[in-house]
DNA sequence: TGATACGTGCTAATGGATTAGCACCTCCGG
DNA sequence: CCGGAGGTGCTAATCCATTAGCACGTATCA
C-alpha cells in the first residue's frame, strides 16, 4: 500500500506518537494545513485500514493498525534493500558511526552480537 | 522537500540502481505505468534538482544528486526519529535480529565496536 | 538507404490526493 | 440555562502529481 505525500507525513506522525488527536497529529506537521484537512486525511486513512481510532471522552485517538514493532522491521527492511543494497549489516555498520552512541550504548549493543553468537549464529 | 507516491517510488529505484536509464527503472516498479510517463517523472526530478543526466551514447541515465552516502544518513536518521523515538541504539538492535547476519557479519560488527570503544567512545 | 526499433521533448488532459467550508454535536464555566 | 470553545461528519472544489500522446531525432542493419 503505497501512499501518498501528506499520507505519508501524517502515518509519521502517528508512529512517532505512538497514539494521537488530530491537533496532535497536525502540531507534528512542518508547514500544517487546516485542522479541517488533517482531520479529512486521518479518516481517509482510516477508511484505508491505515490506522484506527478510539474515542476518548469528546475526541477521536487514531492508533496505526499495524503495531509499531511490525512497521518499524518492514521500514527498516526497506530501506535496507533501497540504501544498502539489502545487506543488513551495512546497514547496522552505518549506524555505528552515530556519534550519539555513547560507550554505554557501544556496550550493550556487543552484548546483544554476543549473545547472537552464542545462540548459534 | 517532500515527495510524491511516483516519484518516491522513482527515486528509490535511483537509488537501488545507483545510475539508471528510464528503461531500467521502468522495471524496477511493481505497476509500471507507461514508457513515457516515467521518462516525464525523471525529467521533473530533474528539475526539481533531485536527479541530474548524462548523456550516454544515445540514451540518458539519471543520477541522484545528493551522494547515496548522504541519502542513506538521512534516510535513517528520519526513520530512526519516527519509528525509534530518535533512538540509534534500538534501531541497531532491532536490526541485529535480522537472521540473515551470520557469524561473519557478527564478528565483523563487534569489530566495529570495539574500534569505536578505544576510540574513546 | 530506408525501415524498424528505440531514444527524447513537449503539452494537454486526467485523476486522485489534498483542502476548505458548512452543519451539527458535546462539554464546561458563569 | 446559555454561550463559546473545541469536537466530528460530510461534500464539493481545488490543485498538483501523474499520465498519455504526438512530433521528432538517432542508431542499426539487411
Amino acid at each position: 500500500m503505497e501512499l501518498g505525500r501528506r499520507e505519508r507525513q501524517i502515518m509519521d506522525a502517528v508512529y512517532r506518537l505512538g497514539r494521537a488527536t488530530v491537533a496532535e497529529v497536525r502540531a507534528q506537521l512542518a508547514d500544517p494545513p487546516t485542522y479541517s484537512a488533517v482531520r479529512g486525511m486521518l479518516r481517509w486513512l482510516e477508511e484505508k485500514g491505515q490506522l484506527r481510532h478510539v474515542q476518548e471522552g469528546a475526541k477521536y485517538v487514531y492508533i496505526p493498525t499495524v503495531a509499531p514493532s511490525k512497521a518499524r522491521r518492514s521500514a527498516l527492511q526497506r530501506l535496507v534493500r533501497t540504501f544498502f543494497g539489502g545487506s543488513t549489516r551495512e546497514a547496522v555498520a552505518a549506524l555505528l558511526e552515530d556519534r550519539r552512541l555513547d560507550p554505554e550504548d557501544l556496550d550493550r549493543l556487543r552484548e546483544l552480537i554476543d549473545h547472537a553468537r552464542k545462540e548459534g549464529r
